[in-house]
DNA sequence: AGTTCCTACTTACTAATAGTGACTATTGGC
DNA sequence: GCCAATAGTCACTATTAGTAAGTAGGAACT
C-alpha cells in the first residue's frame, strides 16, 4: 500500500499532490500554465499594465492575458489596481507569496535555457530512431535488455 | 524596443522564453504539463513499471500516462526499457539530464505543500469579495488606488 | 480445447479548454 | 462629429484532455 520513506512523509504531513483531490494539486496547475508562468516571470521585478504585458509575452491574446491575470490574482500570486481613467489604467504587482514562487520557476526559466540543446538533441535522436524502427522493424519493439 | 537589463541578457544569451518561437518554450510546456511533473517526481528515487507509475498517480489514465512518458522519452529526461516477456514489461527510469531538472520540479511541490493555506485564503477571499461587488456595486470596478 | 487473465498499450469518441476575431465603453484631441 | 487608445467581453472554432472499449500473445485454469 506505501511504497517509499518519502511519500510516507508527504502523506503524514497530510499534503500529496499524487491525489487527485489534493489541494496541492491546483498549484501544479497553476505552474502548469505556460502564460501564468511567463507572467509571473516579468511581474517578478517590476509592476507592469496589461499592454505591456501583452507586449511582451509573445503570441498571447488578450483574453488568455485577462484569465492568466485573473487566476493569479485569485490565488493572491499578484495583486490587480485599476485607476479608473480614460483610456483605463490597470496595473498588476506580483505580492509577497508570489515573489516566494517565481524565484523557483526563474530557475526553471534557467535550466531550460542552459539544458535546451540537450533537450534537442535527445529529440532528434528520439526522432531518427523511431523513423528507422518504422522502416526495418515491426513496430512496437524499441529497445530490449537483459 | 528593449525594456529592461534581466531581457537584455536573455536576449544576448540568445535563448528568450518570451519569444514564441524561442525552443526554450518546449520546456515550458513540459514543466506546463502536471502529469509529466509527477511522473518525474515518482521517477526521482526508482525505476518504475508502467503499471506502478498509473497506481501511484491519481486520476491518470494509461492514454495520458502512455503520451506523458512518451514525451518524457523524447526529451531525454526519462529512459524507456522494454522486456518482451508475455506479459510485457516497461521500465521507465529517470535520465541524468532529468535528474537535474527533477530537482526544481521537487522545490515546486515543496512550495505547494509548504503555502497551500496561503493560496486557498487568497481564493476564498477573492470569491468572496467578487460575490459582494456582484451584489452592491457595478460589475467591473474592483478597486482604486490613488 | 477453450476460456480467462495479465500488461502495456491503441483507437474511436466525447468533453473541456485554448485560441481567434470582432465588438464595447469612455473621453480627450482633431 | 469622428477617431484613437486601453482593458476588456462575447461568440465561435481548433486543439487537447479525458473516457471507454479493444488488441496482442502466452500462461494458467476448467
Amino acid at each position: 500500500m506505501i511504497e517509499n520513506s518519502d511519500r510516507v512523509l508527504q502523506i503524514s504531513s497530510s499534503w500529496d499532490a499524487y491525489h487527485t483531490e489534493c489541494p496541492t494539486r491546483l498549484v501544479l496547475n497553476r505552474i502548469a500554465d505556460k502564460w501564468a508562468v511567463l507572467v509571473l516571470g516579468l511581474l517578478e521585478t517590476e509592476t507592469k499594465r496589461f499592454s505591456i504585458l501583452q507586449r511582451e509575452i509573445g503570441g498571447i491574446s488578450q483574453k488568455m492575458l485577462t484569465q492568466t491575470l485573473r487566476g493569479l490574482e485569485r490565488d493572491g500570486l499578484i495583486a490587480r489596481t485599476i485607476f479608473p481613467t480614460v483610456p483605463p489604467k490597470v496595473e498588476y504587482t506580483i505580492t509577497p507569496l508570489g515573489k516566494t514562487l517565481v524565484g523557483l520557476l526563474a530557475a526553471v526559466r534557467v535550466w531550460s535555457e542552459t539544458h535546451i540543446e540537450e533537450v534537442l538533441k535527445a529529440q532528434s535522436d528520439y526522432d531518427k530512431a523511431a523513423q528507422e524502427t518504422l522502416n526495418s522493424e515491426a513496430p512496437g519493439v524499441r529497445t530490449v535488455r537483459f
